[in-house]
DNA sequence: GTCCTGTTTCAGTTTACTTCA
DNA sequence: ATTGAAGTAAACTGAAACAGG
């Protein structure tokens, strides 16, 4: 990497910068809909129950073990093995009456309406040779019940499924933020909650970030050693120069040249050659400074000095 | 103009899960 | 086979910004 393109690669890291991300107030959404039957006032508050109760709603991947459970059991019955994934990793076990293959996915809080019944649907996935995904719907009695019984449970992770990562990645790639229209479809689309598309989104971008912000800092480790060998010719350039001086003018030396040379250095912050003795009272003498190059010596980096600019 | 509410995004953190020595 | 450390990714929290009533 040359010198140049080093340094005009236009890179800067305004990690505190936020970017402009189009938002987007254009709500699809219908009004959130509040689950429980007190309204919170408090924005917060209100989040962090919705929250609170996201990962409650099943909609699971299993992870191996739950999988290798559940492969063991399909060999004898898929419906047994369903018990096993509700036994695994679903905290409502008991509360599924019936099966469907039904990909209709409805949650009463993302889609909004004042629904008594809450349709929950389970998502199994089992990464054996092929994905098989069962689904299972379940109606219940009332929200109320449905929030007494995860009372307390410990919120499950799930894992994408390859499918459902490169779906999201695909769409990542077209736009980096998604309207609420986008993050429904998008949800619908896998069969994860809005909520769900929203967070891979955010951790998305982050991850992002931080990897950009890591070749950033790569590229301007590159652009430092460049710096610094170039200033190191320099420096070498200039002792030349000072060398050649010494012997070209050892028989007439010009007037400035009649201070001894060797007590002759430069001020790295200010570009000026002063003499070594004088070095702190030099910028007010105009008699005894003089400009070298056309190059601010301020920006040639000194290896030898921790502080240049503290040199006047 | 100010306040309130609701929504989104972000940075930072926690936590469940996986991998590997 | 087990175990613990390290890594990864999903989920969470709190704050800020913004829009609209």
């Amino acid at each position: 990497m040359s010198f140049d393109e080093a340094c005009h690669t236009g890179l800067g890291l305004s990690l505190g910068c936020r970017d402009s991300p189009d938002h987007d107030h254009t709500n699809l959404q219908a009004p959130p809909h509040h689950h429980h039957h007190h309204h919170h006032r408090n924005t917060y508050k209100n989040k962090q129950i919705q929250l609170k109760y996201d990962h409650l709603l099943p909609s699971l991947t299993l992870g191996p073990s739950a999988a290798s459970k559940i492969e063991e059991a399909e060999s004898t019955d898929l419906h047994q093995a369903v018990a096993v994934q509700e036994q695994a990793s679903s905290p409502c076990s008991g509360a599924f009456s019936s099966f469907s293959n039904s990909s209709s996915f409805k949650r009463d809080r993302e889609l909004g309406g004042e629904e008594i019944e809450v349709e929950v649907e389970v998502e199994v996935e089992v990464e054996v040779e092929e994905e098989r995904v069962v689904n299972i719907t379940s109606s219940r009695a009332s929200e109320e019940l449905y929030e007494q019984d995860h009372e307390d449970s410990p919120r499950k992770k799930l894992r994408l499924s390859k499918e459902q990562s490169a779906t999201l990645e695909d769409s990542f790639r077209e736009h980096t933020t998604l309207n609420p229209k986008q993050k429904q479809d998008l949800a619908r689309k896998l069969n994860l909650r809005p909520r769900q598309v929203e967070v891979w989104f955010q951790n998305r971008r982050a991850r992002t970030k931080l990897k950009q912000t890591e070749a950033d800092c790569e590229l301007l480790k590159k652009c430092c050693e460049t710096l610094k060998e170039e200033n190191r010719r320099l420096h070498k350039e200039l002792q030349e120069v000072k060398l050649m001086k010494q012997t070209a003018t050892a028989a007439a030396p010009p007037f400035y040249m009649q201070f001894p040379t060797a007590t002759l250095t430069m001020c790295p912050s200010c570009e000026k050659i002063c003499n070594g003795g004088d070095h702190h009272n030099h910028h007010g003498s105009s008699t005894s400074s003089f400009l070298i190059g056309s190059k601010p010596a301020h920006l040639i980096f000194n290896p030898f000095s921790t502080h240049p600019s503290t040199a006047c």
